[in-house]
DNA sequence: TGTTGCGGGCGAT
DNA sequence: ATCGCCCGCAACA
């Protein structure tokens, strides 16, 4: 039993050995006071991580490092300084159960904080102007799913305990470039109103405005991956671009991984937190290209997640505390030829190795027990484990249709005026939608 | 203004 | 003891 195995590697390893690190790599429980440090193949980052899955993650990856997730989830405090415990917010829907000319329903990313959450459910649905309700997540035992989250060594892993028993909201980045547009609405607005002086009947900036039509609330969690341009003036600083390795500027690089490693066995379990911090640097000072271990670019991952977030940009946001004229649904552009859209694909590969060579699918990572969610009236979440698979190699930015799209004319659509933004902005929308959805 | 993480505190189990 | 949750605080964007 003690056959040797060759790796794609050329590496050579007992047999016998590498099952049992598999067994141990995979029968790991986040409040183990020890946790594998064999791990031979790290995960990709999973965005939408559902049902009781457990992964691990390199500690260079930058969404790993940030414990983010697609899903609202805010901090709890578990009282344990050593796993940081997140819990799911729901989604955000309309509280008429509205659906948008294209029958799409609004899955709105509730705010984190409590205060801009319930000022969040204030505000209307950005399609009817109806109430907006706040779906709780009650996928773990009638309680919130809950997302653990713990740094060790040179792996931060990661551990989902329930099942979303809801649909998907918008995204972190959806959200954020959703608020990003809105001020320049507002911006714009204000300045065109100033300028031209007089807009007739046109509402008042704060209200009127609100909804213009982008597409964007309802369509997020397709994931229409929208060509890289359409946030570029908008949110050009917020867009990735440079952030392949923008963590790089960090000044000091003392979260090297095998520093942290050392670190981390070195101190108490509860202090690994400390590695890992929370803000930029976290332990992201490595390079961010394959490194010699073999160590994949989870940098790139995460800038296509955040470009393609910004590409499918959506815009509009709040409501009036009133119906508008003219409100509803007309702000939404004729997305018409676009039904549902096919499960969001993974941005990224959903495994990768941390040494060794990528395989697809991996060998062991059924292990990680990712299965599909339910279906949510024309919900369909995209499957957060392998599916059929690219070589993560093969994923850049050019290797991923939506993202050739050629950019805008600098300075297109933003110094329009109310009307122009609007219509602009939902035909250049449209006209990416139906040019460049690669999924149709 | 909103996100994220920390941690004190409380009530329920 | 554990868990869910509330709250305030701080740092940051």
């Amino acid at each position: 039993m003690s056959g040797k195995i060759l790796t794609g590697s050329g590496l050579t390893m007992e047999r016998e050995d590498v099952e049992k690190d598999n067994r141990e790599v995979l029968s790991w429980d986040i409040n183990d006071i020890k946790l594998p440090q064999n791990v031979t193949r790290t995960d990709w980052f999973q965005e939408w991580p559902d049902s009781y899955v457990k992964h691990v993650y390199s500690s260079e990856d930058r969404s790993a490092q940030r414990h983010l997730s697609s899903w609202a989830m805010r901090n709890t405090n578990n009282h344990n300084s050593r796993i940081l415990k997140k819990s799911c917010l729901g989604v955000v829907v309309c509280g008429r159960d509205c659906s948008t000319a294209e029958g799409r329903k609004i899955y709105l990313r509730p705010a984190i904080c409590d205060k801009a959450r319930q000022k969040q459910q204030r505000r209307c649905c950005p399609n009817c102007s109806g109430p907006l309700k706040l779906i709780p997540c009650r996928g773990h035992g009638g309680f919130p799913v809950t997302n653990f989250w713990r740094h060790d060594g040179r792996f931060i892993f990661f551990q989902s305990k329930g099942e979303h028993d809801h649909p998907r909201p918008e995204t972190k980045l959806e959200a954020e470039a959703r608020r990003a547009m809105k001020k320049v609405r507002m911006a714009s607005a204000s300045g065109s109103l100033k300028v031209t002086g007089s807009r007739g009947s046109q509402p008042r900036p704060g209200e009127a405005q609100s909804q213009a039509g982008l597409p964007l609330t309802w369509s997020f969690q397709e994931g229409v991956q929208l060509p890289g341009s359409y946030g570029g003036p908008v949110i050009a600083n917020a867009a990735p671009q440079s952030s392949l390795n923008d963590c790089f500027s960090c000044p000091k690089r003392s979260h090297d991984v095998g520093e942290t490693a050392a670190l981390a066995e070195s101190l108490p379990a509860g202090e690994t937190r400390k590695v890992s911090g929370r803000r930029p640097c976290h332990g992201a000072g490595a390079p961010v290209s394959p490194a010699p271990g073999g160590l994949v670019d989870h940098d790139h991952a995460q800038v296509r997640q955040r470009q393609a977030a910004l590409e499918r940009s959506p815009l509009s946001d709040s409501c009036h505390p009133f119906p508008l004229a003219g409100c509803p649904c007309d702000f939404f552009p004729p997305l018409s030829p676009l039904e549902p859209f096919p499960q969001h694909t993974p941005l990224e590969p959903p495994v990768t190795h941390a040494a060794g060579h990528p395989t697809w699918p991996s060998p062991g990572a059924e292990l990680y027990e990712e299965r599909g969610p339910a279906d949510f009236h024309g919900y369909v979440p995209s499957p957060t484990g392998p599916g059929p698979q690219q070589d993560p190699t093969m994923l850049g930015y050019g290797a991923h249709p939506a993202l050739q799209y050629p950019l805008p004319p600098r300075g297109y659509k933003w110094d329009l005026d109310e009307d122009m933004m609007y219509t602009g902005l939902d035909a250049f929308n449209n006209e990416m939608l139906l040019n460049l959805c690669p999924f149709r």
